[in-house]
DNA sequence: TATACGTGGGT
DNA sequence: TACCCAAGTAT
């Protein structure tokens, strides 16, 4: 066991992944941890999202709020609108609400141990042990999809996911060294992030090669096993782009719950099998030509676009002119964005 | 335990 | 095109 940490930590001496909310593994032996406020907030960002993907929002959100105090603080539609594009809309609403609770209930301080951790918005077992070993180098286990394919190529085991789950977290447990925790655990990711990787994986070049029970088996690029999934179905929706005569466009917030739930969108149907004609107020809307497409995690989205210039006195009865200087498409998730794209294009 | 919840990139 | 996958959490 302790060779195989060790190992491992030797190899990520020479080979940890670059990111701008870590500080160096020479750093780190020197007593120098990274900015718990800055890991926690990389963390929610890289739940289900690539390193790639999450880069530029990092830098964002730690210049418009440098520190958590300066998080709590900020307004939600500001946040949801920084958040924009990066999917997973709950992480954003829970992001604030964790804050707030940091700032009134721990002084603007994170607290360092898993099961306080565990308690705050938004944090669940994965998050907790990652803040905890990599913000405060305590010896917690972090379990991610990249643990959990390593942990099953290294064991051989052949239990599918998610059952695996258990198993595969007692062996990540076993692993985890007092010595170097955070390191260790930033360590197993990147090894299953660069090396252990889902499909060809570089065996060769892995520092667990000859300890590897899977790689002996000749399984391992097989691993882990998944239950099958069902295939996705797809809704049609009808979304309403009105534009009064000032050049003011036509949305709404979005209820704080469900699918996209606080953010900014165009009105319109329900998204199901057959959408009725639901529109904001009375006015000659135009079926454009194009309909939006996109997928999201369980369903696949067709949206008809209806157009309508509007007067100045109209009065929606639901949703709101927001003005066109006030106005950024990039404050729009994705599915909105394309619908705003296509309208623009095509009218 | 199962499902809802985004998006973009890779094959 | 149609999957799969990515540093998961909440319910």
């Amino acid at each position: 066991m302790r060779e195989l940490s060790a190992s491992l930590l030797e190899w990520y001496d020479h080979n940890a992944r670059a990111m701008p909310w870590r500080t160096s593994p020479a750093d780190r032996k020197a007593g120098v941890l990274p900015d718990p406020y800055a890991v926690w907030l990389s963390e929610v960002m890289l739940q289900q999202t690539t390193v790639a993907a999450v880069r530029d929002y990092h830098r964002k959100f730690m210049a418009l709020w440098p520190t958590v105090m300066d998080l709590a603080a900020a307004e939600d539609a500001a946040v949801m609108a920084a958040w924009a594009g990066l999917g997973y809309y709950a992480r954003a609403r829970n992001l604030l609400k964790c804050a707030r609770v940091v700032v009134t209930e721990h002084g603007g301080v994170f607290p360092d141990d898993y099961d306080a951790l565990l308690g705050l918005p938004g944090i669940g077992p994965y998050t907790a042990a990652a803040i905890s070993a990599i913000a405060f180098d305590q010896p917690a286990t972090v379990v991610d999809g990249n643990v959990e394919r390593v942990m099953a190529r290294l064991h051989d085991i052949h239990k599918p996911l998610p059952g695996a789950k258990a198993e595969l977290t007692a062996c990540a447990k076993d692993l985890t060294p007092m010595q170097r925790p955070g390191d260790y655990a930033q360590a197993v990711m990147d090894l299953g992030a660069t090396i252990c990787t889902p499909r060809n994986p570089a065996c060769g070049i892995c520092p667990w090669r000859d300890s590897c029970d899977g790689r002996k088996a000749g399984s391992a690029p097989d691993l882990p096993k998944k239950t099958p999934k069902k295939k996705t179905p797809t809704r049609l929706g009808i979304a309403y782009v009105g534009r009064r005569a000032d050049g003011a466009w036509l949305l709404e917030t979005r209820p704080e719950t469900g699918l996209l739930g606080g953010m900014l969108g165009w009105p319109g149907s329900a998204w199901d099998d057959n959408p009725q004609p639901d529109a904001p107020l009375d006015a000659d809307w135009i079926k454009l030509a194009a309909e939006a497409r996109h997928t999201f995690t369980h369903f696949h989205l067709r949206l008809t676009i209806m157009y309508a210039d509007l007067p100045i006195e109209a009065e929606p009865q639901r949703g709101y002119f927001i003005a066109q200087q006030d106005f950024s498409p990039a404050a729009l998730p994705t599915v909105m964005r394309k619908v705003y794209d296509l309208a623009d294009v095509t009218r």
